[in-house]
DNA sequence: TAGTGGTCTAGACCACCAC
DNA sequence: TGGTGGTCTAGACCACTAC
């Protein structure tokens, strides 16, 4: 203790530990977007270690997107940068070339429940609530979707009030919940439309569908969603990098 | 000129000309998976920089994943990595759990041809090679593959004896033509097999198909394959990281 | 034990940005 | 002009690996 570290493993690297603690503070919240985090000599006083170390530290973090680099202004936390992914599945323009208007989306249902066996698994617990969104653009429904979240880490949230939900979920989960999502694996695969949700999408059951389950994780690595969209497999692209 | 660097930018800082330097060497073959490339320090020497300016060029290419770092015994070039990424398309095990065999390839074509306006677009040139592959799981066929290669990196390729193909061609496009794939950038989507490819796939013909379309870059991130890979899209399953 | 990468220091000067 | 990050140096000691 009295290092200034915080709870960090004493065995680790200096740099690795700064990295640990600049992270703890940025999911909390503790610095925003708009100011600049305090300066690489500062830091480097505040917590007796020297520039190269903190510069090793912020490195790691600019490096996993957590922060962002302004040469003569400072560093910066980086707003969330999930905005666009989630729309990556469909073109973005209309078959006639023009661009489609902005996505958006309506909840159908949030519910405190017990899990199914492939959310249950993801994260590791069937203590869920689950959530059940329309996604549409230019008032047309493409994406279907069941979310699973656990109530461990998003008490309360079946309570929060319709107008704090925005089109997009990620900044919802920072802001209220302190839970930043850092990385995601998704899954395409192939299937049809039941009736169900055929009558959503508004296409015929047994029409093709393409169906995503996205399982997506915290800065440390923790499952902290699960969900499965589905839309029809007609004019669905998805896109990925490959390294 | 007799700074040692070669042909880079004079203007670019010394850790950034060093990182192109060696990812020439690289590319090069100048250096081998199984021996240590020189010391940070023989570097240092080398190239008139100190070790940290090597240490920030060599974690630049760590990063890239072209160097691999081993304590106490060197850095070495790390082998391309790109072996598993092909076959992660479809199901690793049989439907009864067992797993399956080694993916085959069985080429069909290779022949100099005028690119179609897809491959020519990504590639910057219709004067390619052009590749057909079938690739089976167990006997089955799996994937009907195109490929295009431009012929200006590739001159040569569709006279190469046949038994210089193993499998995956990767490694082949490294070894013979000094390419170097370092990432690629996937898009998939849904078809129905028109009747020659239901056929290859010994699927119905309009039955459901996956398609992937794939345009690989190298080091310097030019554009070097295009190909469009067809499967059934049953049992489909594409899977990808987002950070 | 010798050599390698891993970590860390305490400076230096430069390029850029806001005031 | 002052403060910021960007680059670079010339060392130090430690941990690990191979011989």
């Amino acid at each position: 203790m009295g290092d200034g570290f915080g709870a960090t493993d004493v065995r680790l690297p200096a740099y690795a530990r700064l990295r640990d603690t600049l992270t703890a503070r940025i999911a909390q919240g503790q610095w925003t977007p708009d100011q600049p985090i305090p300066s690489e000599a500062r830091l480097a006083r505040d917590f007796d270690v020297s520039v190269g170390t903190v510069r090793k530290a912020v490195d790691g973090l600019v490096g996993e997107g957590l922060l962002e680099r302004r040469q003569g202004s400072g560093t910066f936390v980086r707003a969330p940068s999930f905005n666009a992914t989630l729309f990556r599945f469909f073109p973005m323009r209309e078959s006639d070339g023009s661009p489609l208007s902005i996505p958006s989306s309506q909840m159908l249902l949030r519910a405190v429940v017990t899990a199914p066996a492939e959310p249950a698994e993801a994260l590791g617990t069937d203590d869920v609530i689950k959530i059940i969104r329309m996604r549409s653009l230019s008032e047309h429904p493409v994406l279907f979707e069941e979310i699973y979240i656990p109530t461990s880490r998003f008490s309360g949230f079946e309570t929060l009030p319709d107008t704090a939900f925005g089109p997009l979920l990620y900044p919802l989960y920072f802001e209220h919940f302190g839970v930043l999502v850092k990385r995601a694996t998704d899954e395409v695969s192939f299937a049809t439309a039941s009736d169900r949700i055929a009558e959503r999408l508004r296409i015929q059951p047994n029409d093709p569908l393409a169906v995503i389950r996205r399982t997506a994780f915290d800065i440390e690595d923790k499952p902290v969603e699960w969900r499965i969209a589905s839309g029809s497999a007609h004019g669905f692209r998805y896109r990925s990098e490959i390294h």
